[in-house]
DNA sequence: CCGTGTGAAGCTGTTCACAGCT
DNA sequence: AGCTGTGAACAGCTTCACACGG
């Protein structure tokens, strides 16, 4: 928690924060495997990573790293994890007890490393009172507000069709929630002050299909 | 399928691509209501977009437009389609019969539009054979290069544990495969002629998690 | 006269290369 | 001697603003 600088975080990108997550991944496994110093050179040969990059990202930060030397991987974690917020548990509610909704509210990911699913909501009195696997009940998303303040909520997950989402996303807001992340595609308008991530999952295949379109040999890009 | 220039693929950025996507949805959207006229400033303002990005976006692919009136909507469409070459049935195997491979597996985004499941496989005999809701049965992961070849499949999405991803990754390289969609939170390598796309599900979250950490007021950018 | 298509400008993100610390 | 931290150069992406065509 002791960062160098107090940069405001606007003036800091979003790609940096989703490098920062995979950096703590790379030294996660480095941990198992008893590695305790690294130079952002080999970590970013070991992982295929930029090391000036890595450096960079770090430096918004604080200063993690011993000149001459590197990094020690579980300071540089423990930052990470600080950084990242990871440390303190962040609860969260899914909208949407289809297939996906479902399937998010037992996802090891959604469910580990400082996150836990802790309702999932439906409109639909057919969904309500079903058992999700894992030990959830779909519950009356007209709830939300209750939910949201009596399980400290901070998260909320959007997984309703796209004709529903603005609703929903309108009523997360309303019921106090500061971030959410929108599977739904649909372009969701009208809360600047809260953190909207939109993830859509069918845009990767689409992306994936206009590559076999249009490129017979292609180098991989991610 | 008549594109004004031939420009290498390689020199569009994978962010105008999934524009296109974006743009495409709310092309859809506009037809259910009946608009076959729409001007890049209208399409911009109804789906907070940005006019001149859409545009130079299209422009990549040819003339779509008619100065002083718009696109129309219909028209702009099936260009889209075609330049995402979603207009050819894609087929999809799913390596990871887990909680999320199982879940995507039956999921419309992924069973529409151009893309249909034709397997799903795992390595665990504890889940060959068992039914997947939607109609598919859990195939060995060793038959791959059979399965790829026999049912023509065009794309891979790895949802196994990240410690299997790597090998899965080139099982299905070698199994003929061409575009690849990985869920695992792992940073494969070894194949730069295949296209991989990553998505990791877990960042997302972890995203969040740092903007609620470190902003108590924040401006919403996605 | 209006909106597209597009050079040019401006901005953001990445990579280089080295000074400075250990 | 070696690696971090970082200004400066570079590359890529977005936005502006207007010439051109309908």
């Amino acid at each position: 928690m002791t960062f160098k600088r107090y940069i405001p975080v606007e003036s800091i990108s979003e790609l940096t924060i989703n490098r920062l997550s995979i950096y703590l991944r790379c030294l996660q496994q480095l941990e198992k495997e008893n590695i305790t110093t690294i130079s952002s050179q080999e970590l970013a040969e070991r992982f295929h990573l930029n090391s000036a990059q890595i450096r960079k990202d770090l430096a918004y930060f604080g200063e993690f790293g011993i000149r001459g030397v590197g990094y020690n991987a579980a300071q540089l974690r423990e930052h990470l994890v600080n950084i990242l917020g990871l440390s303190e548990e962040r609860r969260v509610v899914v909208v949407g007890a289809g297939n996906l909704g479902t399937a998010l509210s037992h996802f090891s990911g959604f469910n580990s490393g400082g996150f836990k699913i802790v309702a999932v909501c439906d409109a639909d009195p057919q969904k309500i009172g079903k058992r999700i696997p894992g030990g959830l009940t779909v519950e009356d998303a007209a709830l939300l507000p209750t939910l949201v303040k009596e399980r400290r909520i901070h998260i909320g997950v959007i997984t309703v069709p796209a004709a529903a989402a603005q609703q929903v996303f309108d009523d997360l807001v309303n019921a106090g929630i500061q971030a959410i992340l929108n599977f739904a595609p649909a372009q969701l308008k009208g809360h600047p002050e809260v953190k909207l991530k939109n993830v859509d999952l069918k845009i990767n295949l689409e992306l994936l299909s206009f590559f076999l379109t249009h490129a017979a040999r292609l180098a991989s890009i991610t």
